[in-house]
DNA sequence: ATACTATATGAATGGACAATCATATTTATA
DNA sequence: TATAAATATGATTGTCCATTCATATAGTAT
């Protein structure tokens, strides 16, 4: 693996406002709007996080009217899936660990 | 999923510096000068990195003479070695993105 | 055409953190 | 105990990027 791949990988997914957009997406296609609702993020910051997806082939869009639906490419719904089933799975370790203490980490809960 | 699990996850494992040497552990365990030939990372940010990864208990350490001997924890390795076969499977899809031809992320090769 | 809704874009700001450098600490050996 | 080797620590710096705010564009309906 070079470092190339694991930048980009880890750049587009470890964002949490990208991750639980795509979380959303992963349950259904949906416009800007609804994103917006499901996940209390602001529409612009909404759409710039979107811009960045398509931009990944991570998501692609459709036109409806005067709104766009947004659906998430299949292998990356199986990644989003994945890395969820990870964390739950081993989430007592996760927390327990000293990283989670950090300051900068603590406050954004 | 909760955002606290989420940010330490991606925070301990989303450096390819870290990455890189957990990858090292899970070969064999090894010292902190062993760990430096391995990855070409200068010494004393490979300790800083040590001490991240032992905060985590991503590591353990156990001392031999004036030596610190580092072992990857079992959990980790599996996860490290998941990622690395994920993104290995994956790698033309996620070289072929836009985001890998932003700058910052170009320039880094 | 005008007003309204939905979405996108651009610029500015602030915070997080990896890397680096200099130095301290620990352990071994002469 | 003095010196050398291995590792850790502290402070600083520069960069990346998410968010926010303000505004632009596009589509719809009246």
């Amino acid at each position: 693996m070079e470092k190339l791949e694991f930048k980009v990988f880890f750049y587009a997914l470890g964002d949490y406002s990208r991750f639980m957009i795509l979380s959303s997406l992963a349950k259904r296609d949906m416009s800007v709007g609804e994103i917006v609702s499901a996940t209390s993020i602001e529409q612009s910051n909404v759409s710039h996080h979107m811009h960045c997806l398509l931009n990944c082939g991570f998501v692609n869009v459709r036109k409806n009217g005067n709104k766009r639906i947004y659906k998430i490419n299949g292998k990356v719904k199986n990644t989003v899936e994945k890395i969820t089933e990870h964390i739950d799975a081993y989430r007592k370790d996760i927390i327990s660990c000293g990283i989670a203490n950090r300051r900068y980490i603590s406050k954004v809960i």
